[in-house]
DNA sequence: CGATAATGACACACCACTGTCCCATTTTGT
DNA sequence: ACAAAATGGGACAGTGGTGTGTCATTATCG
């Protein structure tokens, strides 16, 4: 017989990339959801649970992706769109380089568990193709802070990767600490914006 | 026949608790100590993994921790005891309780990779018994921020929790640096003191 | 040296997750 | 209402981690 089966259905490389009509528009999502949100807290959940979670069946989530690792790649792209676009929405207008760092720290804080899924395992995506959007981000990062520092909102004597750590880990907290329950939102993100920019402030 | 059959040697449970002459100890230090360094980064690395890293058979570990959980609550009182130990060591001679959260967590940095085995999955024991002994340390931990407050070392408007979950996100950030290689032991543990101290400090 | 302790190397059986395939059923759009 | 698209629900084999057990070999200690 001939080489290629047309599977079932979608996968949506099997169709020519038109953009996804409707339904499977939002089951695609349903799923990604899905895997974001149990993934950010344990990456080794099987497909069931998140089929589960997107109340979709196991059949439908392996037509949208054919195998674990093409559902990876696709929640880490998803998420690092997301992350990108969340980003720039928040910083558009800011004056200052601090005022830059306190509005993307609490659009990251609103957006807890991507930056969970993306950094609670360092090696997680290392050799990732997709991994170096990323990268862009936090070189950019990086030269905000350098920014901040030139500006005098931040310490000169500061390592700029440390302060970059420094900064997703403070987000880390203030995203756990509100999946935990034990701070409101907004308290969290005011918390970790002050700490953050008093932490790393001239003396 | 009867009932319990001895398996091969020892697990410990086998024999009246004696304390582990020479090799046995040994050889469960190396065991724990693989267990605490592969877990530390990837909780679902496998147990073959485990033996392979203390150089030793699948066939021992077995024989000294019947099944994976058994091996996982070993580990977890075996760091729940040397953070103890160390912390407590570390807090010896302080007057303030600036100088005891300063030497504190330079302590937790020095152990780092214990805090990334029982924090980087918050819920990854819960519900384990041993896991108890932990949540008195991070009572100990905020009583003495609340005594820094008073001390006027830290500010009274920050919430302890958020301070607790604060210290111990600093810590993973050095930790993680440290273990990356983008800092020097030192200059990170410098910084995260600097940046939490500072960072919860009076304005 | 000799007895016991400790280990290594396998061979299994078991189970959960994965990926594939098929077919019946429901939903969507015309 | 009708055809195509999308889904659900299995059955199935492959795979890797786990736990048990046996036996031969090595290390340790009296």
């Amino acid at each position: 017989m001939a080489a290629e089966y047309c599977k079932d259905v979608p996968t949506a490389r099997n169709r020519g990339d038109e953009p996804a009509t409707g339904v499977r528009q939002r089951t695609r999502r349903a799923v990604l959801d899905a895997a974001l949100s149990l993934w950010s807290r344990d990456f080794s959940a099987p497909l069931g649970d998140i089929a589960d979670r997107a109340q979709v069946s196991r059949s439908t989530l392996h037509r949208y992706f054919p195998d674990r690792q093409a559902l990876v790649d696709a929640a880490l792209v998803d998420a690092i769109e997301t992350i990108e676009r969340v980003s720039e929405k928040a910083t558009a207008n800011c004056a200052t380089a601090a005022e830059e760092l306190d509005a993307l720290m609490r659009a990251m804080v609103d957006v807890g568990d991507l930056i969970l899924f993306l950094f609670s395992d360092t090696d997680r995506f290392t050799g990732n193709p997709h991994w170096d959007s990323d990268d862009e981000d936090e070189q950019e990062l990086a030269t905000l802070i350098t920014r901040a520092q030139q500006e005098g909102a931040l310490a000169d004597d500061v390592a700029p990767d440390w302060a970059v750590g420094c900064f997703y880990s403070l987000v880390f907290a203030a995203a756990s600490s509100i999946s935990a329950g034990t701070l409101p939102r907004h308290r969290a993100a005011d918390l970790a914006v002050r700490t953050f920019l008093h932490g790393l402030a001239n003396r």
